[in-house]
DNA sequence: TTGACGTGAAACCATATGGTTGTATATAAT
DNA sequence: ATTATATACAACCATATGGTTTCACGTCAA
């Protein structure tokens, strides 16, 4: 797990850290906690935890022996603004098939 | 490059292929167009294509013997529909800011 | 103080990823 | 018919990725 190449696109690229960003979004948790709700070891949890971190979405605390993580959700700005240039090419769409509709009612 | 797991998160978290859907959200262009902006062989920027197809992200059509891609952007509505889980995470946040400058006023 | 608990970090492994070169095939153009 | 063009496909390669096991270390509880 290499250095300061994991961006937003890539850190949301695995279905297990979707998965983590899900959970955090209803709760802050302990590594442990989180590991709990997958089928890997909580090692390979934490190198995901790793990978959030380094691409901001996620932000941690120590609270003891135990290290809370919590959402930074403002990082998916990025990637809202990235879908933002596309948009157009199928909202327009989505308005003439409205349009359509309401000049056959 | 491996069978049926490219889903539209994997597809976009490589840069050449976001670059690759600009690209393509500009003009429909042939395989060789598309790997004249790229620093990379023609072959491994078909394999980007083969990986954006895959995500349904872009399609082709055979004109002669070239084959021309085109932008499919009603495949990223698998993305706005994920970003939208979290957009409660900060949308409140701006809001509160907004609210608080106009009490300002 | 002695464990138990929660995490960190190193070493290792199999497979995926992103790239290359080389060769083959289909379609135009001369 | 020959040649040039556009793509396809197979083989190969280095590095990244996602996972494991093992051990060390700080912290809390008895």
């Amino acid at each position: 797990m290499s250095a300061e190449k994991h961006d937003v696109f890539q850190a949301i690229a695995d279905p297990t850290r979707r998965e983590v960003l899900r959970l955090l979004g209803e709760k802050e948790l302990s590594i442990t906690q989180i590991s709990d709700h997958f089928p890997m070891t909580r090692t390979a949890v934490s190198k995901h935890l790793k990978i959030l971190s380094e691409a901001k979405l996620v932000k941690s605390e120590k609270h003891g022996r135990a290290k809370i993580y919590y959402l930074h959700a403002e990082s998916l700005q990025e990637l809202k603004d990235w879908l933002e240039y596309f948009e157009r090419f199928w909202e327009n769409k989505l308005l003439k098939l409205k349009h359509q509709v309401e000049k056959d009612d």
